[in-house]
DNA sequence: GGGAGAACTGGAAGCGCTCCCAAACGCGTG
DNA sequence: CACGCGTTTGGGAGCGCTTCCAGTTCTCCC
């Protein structure tokens, strides 16, 4: 039961102790002007002797600032932070975060409770920022934090508006590098299952494929709709088989998709990729696994994290940082 | 460049409307009694007019309670939170959290900076309670946590003592499950592949395997330690084909390491499960991909985190929860 | 109808910090 | 030596909320 209790070490008894007003003691640690240096150095020393800590609450009361951003993944599915994708960009906003004072907090808004939550935070500027993954196409929180005043950036960009800074990766760009090498490496009859149409990425990817497959004067109707999902991928691939059974290739809009379609491939006796070539896209570990291992599209998904923290730190501090979209690059393995 | 702006809504102006005092508000607002029923009615009138809610950090000030719970993993090593498990952890906690009003703070205490600002957030009782994932052995802020007298529930069991409030998945019975599979289905010359000997996972499961065959009466020599990482399995596998040529099957510590050492079996010429059974744990979606798919030990992320919450949650309230220990159970697919 | 006790009310004192502002101080100059 | 200017200093008023406490109003019963 042993116990630090102790009551709270406040600036008055430093003050007190290095026999100077609060106010220079104030001063001194929000280093600013205006205080001799022996003043300084002895409230300096009072600080270290008592083993001061400002109390976070009290500052953020006096100085509206709270001390905390905001991570927020806005979706209709609970699920969707179970993907190692988010794991990732929080370690990329942490490594920037950890060379500040800030802290990060992490709200879900995915059911109607969180959405309420989130809307009430920025509406009282709980916060002094947000990072926002909108996860699909008409979530009001999306426009609603944009406006809100508080300094807000987008990972990935809503498909209802353009905001005002975002980092996003190049998903159009990534898809049509896929799509190209299907092309190079002679496949013809090249059809795809693409991802939710009310997420950006998901737009973002289809449209690259037609774009590579326009631009080689091949056919673009081969496509299925999914959802990002490996259940999503296997019956998409069904359907895909069912309807157009010559093709030689898909591109599949995720490597979770892509495993599902890729076991229903074995499955109806095609050989991949001698038959059919399979291109993924995140290059999660999955993808590496697979057999086949998975050709995929690499996003750099830790600087995407890292960059969107980056610029909310700029916007915080005043700034006004250009949106960014960062490159993706094509992996090869065994699957083209 | 619309700004939803405007000066807070205090309480003060709230009971100016209901014609009451501040503290008659105060009292409606945390259901307190000693409120008739009409000023009751009034108040809440008026925070619906107004649109009125609490300052956080006022509140924090006033009642020294912070209104947030903080995640920490601890570990030597940035990238630990990039493993899916943290994100379905996250998940868990997050389901409970979302009844309450506490926020989830987020602290990879990775560097020394991290820990620094983490034990300082402790001794300053900045947070109202801790879940803490010590990721290491001789890690001084598990002591530390636990004697800071802020609620705190560990995540897994530190192995330099045992803490007074934790939840833990039962790696050893996993681990036994899996060993004690391999046996009955005749392997009698039965390998493992550790994780880290610092940490307290890694050695449950040893722990599990070594039971597992004494009870068999089979011989439990053939061991080699690694460190969770896929490629930590690789050079485990080699060195444990070197050494052991005879072996008919390995129970490996994790489907990562297993992963690893599926290719090299492979790359050796074993086929899997013929010659070599092998056996996973953690049961990670890359388990369902390899080739062939592995058989592994499932353990209930998500409920590990919903746990946590809750008892940490029963901590505050008070209560003194007991230790939990979650069961595990094999999952059997095609390596077996 | 009077009185005791319970229920309600609002004033005021904080919680620990920031920051404005008036007062005090130091110093160079005429 | 007095004066003025630029620095440094500390008093004090908040930031918005909770909570103690003393005073007031109601209830209910004899």
């Amino acid at each position: 039961m042993s116990d630090l209790r102790k009551r709270q070490v406040t600036l008055d008894e430093v003050a007190e102790r290095a026999s100077v007003s609060r106010s220079v003691a104030s001063r001194v640690l929000n280093n600013a002007p205006h205080v001799s240096k022996a003043k300084r150095e002895a409230v300096q020393r009072a600080v270290t002797d008592l083993g001061y800590v400002p109390n976070a609450s009290a500052r953020a009361l006096a100085t509206q600032q709270v001390g905390a951003v905001v991570l927020a993944i806005s979706s209709d599915n609970p699920l969707v932070f179970a993907d190692p994708f988010f794991a990732e960009i929080v370690v990329g906003i942490s490594s920037v975060l950890e060379e500040t004072e800030l802290e990060l907090v992490l709200m879900m808004a995915t059911s109607a409770r969180g959405q309420t939550r989130l809307e009430r935070l920025l509406r009282t500027r709980q916060t002094d920022g947000l990072m926002l993954m909108s996860m699909h196409d008409d979530d009001p929180l999306a426009q609603f934090a944009e406006q809100s005043g508080v300094p807000v950036v987008f990972g990935g960009r809503p498909v209802a508006f353009e905001p005002r800074y975002y980092v996003d990766a190049d998903n159009r760009g990534g898809a049509r590098l896929a799509t190209e090498h299907l092309v190079a490496t002679g496949r013809t009859r090249i059809a795809t299952i693409t991802g939710r149409m009310d997420e950006s990425a998901g737009l973002a990817r289809y449209k690259g494929y037609q774009e590579a497959l326009a631009v080689a004067g091949l056919d673009t109707s081969r496509v299925v709709h999914a959802d990002f999902s490996e259940d999503g991928g296997t019956r998409a691939m069904h359907e895909l088989l069912a309807t157009y059974p010559d093709l030689d290739a898909v591109f599949v809009a995720s490597d979770q998709m892509a495993a599902g379609a890729l076991r229903v491939l074995t499955d109806a006796g095609k050989t991949v990729p001698g038959e059919v070539a399979l291109v993924g896209f995140n290059d999660v570990a999955t993808a590496r696994h697979t057999n086949p291992p998975l050709t995929t599209v690499s996003q750099p998904i830790q600087s995407l994290g890292r960059e969107m923290a980056r610029m909310l730190l700029a916007l915080i501090a005043g700034d006004a940082p250009t949106p960014l979209i960062l490159p993706t690059r094509l992996v090869r393995r065994a699957s083209t």
